[in-house]
RNA sequence: GGUCUGGUAGCUCAGUUGGAUAGAGCAACAGCCUUCUAAGCUGUGGGUCCCGGGUUCGAAUCCCGGCCGGAUCACCA
């Protein structure tokens, strides 16, 4: 609750109280922003208090307003006028009390971090898994919105307090992987990214997908022979060559581990790239080639302890009908571990390794149903921590025709899409840039370079997270209107305002209370001023809620709807032109408040903003 | 079929625990640069909030029943 909430909703309280006898709690007191086609900067709804009343709404509203305007509140009085509209008691607040709050937030460095209860003098842990790749296929439109939906999550739950360690699971090892090192084996006459000169993720990529069409070849062969498609699936070749090089890999082979490490390796050196360019990072990473054993280990336990139960062909299982689910495979007859089972081990080394209060994975909707039965056995095998896990569950990027495909050609890579942004914003910008005083080729591309990647970046978290989002190839992303570069633009302009107001010497950039009295007893505060600093004021509650939330684009719609108004602010009015000092300092407080508001903000969605654009 | 989830302007999306005449951007059209950066600002047109019931002072929002889409229910990950 904001500090002007607070006030209200004491005074509230008093009002209905002297007035009706009720005695209200936080509930009833619902204020929220005025509507612009109203006079006022917030507004009570009074419906809540009609009955107890048993007076019509706008009388109501009428006596509530004039108690909160005339009487006898001696302290903290804000409220200046009022209007009542039906049920809707509209207040206008006293410039003075913008204005204290404006001082407040210029002089707080932090602005928009906020503390959390600690114990010890520990802030809790969090622990944000995100990215997770198979290390067959370099990553796409789909891994993107997942590395910025982590990163962006954990500084958003870092700025409401937690502590928060980035982890990053690498699905290392699996049938997946021994595709594309059977047909690199089969096709790849030697080839690395040395030689060939591609990235080493993209290399091991074009296996996986030359696995896939030789593979098919072979099933269309057995079918063709008068196989039905199951058994052909079972019994092509090259199916079977990659499960026994899966065993070979389990039982430890050398020829196949070693391989195996060459090739990851070179997908490793090309995720590195990748996330460098999109500007995320992790603090520990594991690997499920390190941690599947740990897993194994532990439903050896459960089995043991009678948790789950063995078949006759010697597959393990969990029993999971009493919690409404199905039964669940935990190893494979021939005692191979599945991916449950990995995470399973992971979850156990990684409380091993952290003091971790809340446990969340940053993974898509479709695993749901896997994260529903992790949560019951972790808790099963006796994980105090097992049924608070919070799994992150958002939705797919889709195409205009569809689902993305690895195996079928149909996915956006992010290297490409990353470098088109870059591409796009750099010609977009040649007109603009090319202007500025002083521009180098290498601050050109620097701009370029954020530009495009706050476009990328805004464009998938703006999206309500848990819903499926469109990506059309066809369309490119926008730079003008609710966009990254928008905001962007809107920093860019007051750093600009700002540099101009330090070379002309004007010493006070920040305004004092000698300003701000002056400028309560002159002319008061404009509609656009006083639409900003109200502004301004939501933004730790608004922290709060993305928290609570989950939710990187409750940020982006702040920060849109406060570039907006500075915007309309900026246009209406002349901070460095304005004659008056007391004006002109406030102001100026005004945009370099903005500006910090913003880059916290932009912060908070891993966008950099730059200086000039 | 069971479970979960979504359906808001031509398109992409907002819409805090139910609140005033449902909002942005893009696209279309019309204006605004001698003035702190026009990636900006202002305006116009555009809606059966999937459909039907219910709850109440009030429903895009909550409940029930339909229709349509997506995900999931693997000895894949």
């Amino acid at each position: 609750m904001s500090k002007l909430e607070n006030i209200l909703s004491q005074q509230v309280k008093s009002a209905v109280k002297e007035l009706y006898g009720i005695e209200a709690d936080d509930k009833m007191i619902q204020l929220q922003k005025t509507r612009p086609e109203f006079e006022g900067n917030v507004t009570l709804v009074v419906f809540p208090f009609v009955k107890a009343a048993r007076k019509a709404p706008a009388q109501v509203a009428t006596e509530i307003g004039d108690w909160l305007v005339n009487d006898k509140i001696v302290n903290d009085k804000i409220v200046n006028k009022f209007n009542a509209v039906q049920g809707f008691l509209n207040l206008s607040i006293a410039d003075s009390f913008w204005l204290g709050q404006l001082e407040a937030i210029a002089a707080d460095e932090n602005y928009g971090q906020l503390q959390r209860p600690t114990t010890n003098d520990q802030r809790p842990l969090m622990m944000v898994e995100y990215s997770s790749p198979n290390t067959n296929k370099p990553l796409h439109l789909g891994h993107v919105r997942n590395n910025l939906l982590g990163w962006s999550i954990a500084k958003i739950q870092e700025a409401n307090g937690w502590k928060v360690v980035k982890t990053n699971i690498v699905n290392d090892r699996g049938i997946h992987i021994c595709k594309s090192m059977l047909a690199w084996l089969k096709f790849g006459n030697g080839e690395t990214p040395e030689s060939s000169g591609k990235k080493g993720d993209h290399l091991i990529g074009d296996y996986y997908v030359r696995f896939d069409k030789e593979y098919r070849k072979q099933v269309a062969e057995l079918m063709a022979n008068g196989m039905n498609e199951e058994t052909a699936k079972k019994e092509a070749p090259l199916m079977k060559e990659a499960q026994a090089m899966l065993l070979k890999w389990e039982q430890g082979d050398k020829q196949v581990r070693d391989l195996w490490a060459k090739m990851n390796s070179w997908v490793y050196a090309g995720f590195d790239e990748t996330y460098r360019k999109m500007g995320v990072s992790f603090d520990k990473i594991y690997y499920e080639s390190n941690t599947y054993l740990e897993g194994k280990s532990e439903v050896e336990k459960g089995l043991a302890a009678g948790q789950f139960y063995r078949r006759e062909d010697g597959s393990v299982w969990a029993d999971l009908t009493k919690d409404g689910l199905d039964e669940k495979l935990l190893l494979r007859s021939d005692g191979t571990s599945v991916y449950m089972t990995q995470d399973i081990g992971t979850a156990k080394l990684r409380y091993q390794d952290y003091p971790i209060d809340k446990m969340v994975y940053v993974v898509g909707n479709e695993q749901e149903y896997h994260f529903k039965v992790l949560s019951i056995l972790l808790d099963r095998l006796g994980f105090p921590f097992g049924k608070e896990l919070v799994h992150f569950s958002y939705g797919m990027v889709e195409l205009p025709n569809g689902k993305m495909k690895s195996r079928e050609g149909t996915v956006v890579d992010a290297d490409d899409l990353m470098e088109q942004m870059f591409a796009d914003a750099r010609e977009i910008s040649k007109d603009k840039v090319n202007t500025l005083p002083d521009i180098t080729d290498e601050e050109a591309n620097e701009i370029a370079r954020k530009v495009g990647l706050g476009a990328l970046k805004y464009f998938i978290l703006k999206v309500d997270p848990r819903k499926n989002m469109l990506f059309n190839p066809e369309e490119s992303i926008d730079f003008n209107g609710n966009t990254g570069p928008f905001i962007q633009y809107t920093y860019a302009r007051i750093q600009s305002v700002l540099r101009k107001a330090s070379l002309s010497g004007e010493a006070g950039l920040t305004v004092q209370r000698s300003d701000s009295v002056a400028v309560q007893q002159q002319s008061g505060l404009n509609s656009k001023e006083l639409a900003l600093i109200q502004r301004l004021a939501d933004y730790p509650s608004v922290v709060r809620q993305a928290g609570d939330d989950f939710s990187p684009a409750v940020i982006c719609n702040y920060a849109y709807a406060l570039a907006c108004d500075f915007n309309s602010f900026y246009h209406d009015y002349s901070i460095l032109n304005e004659p008056d000092e007391a004006v002109r300092a406030l102001r100026l407080t005004l945009a370099a408040t903005v500006a910090k508001t913003i880059r916290h903000a932009m912060d908070l969605l891993g966008i950099e903003v730059p200086d000039r654009m």
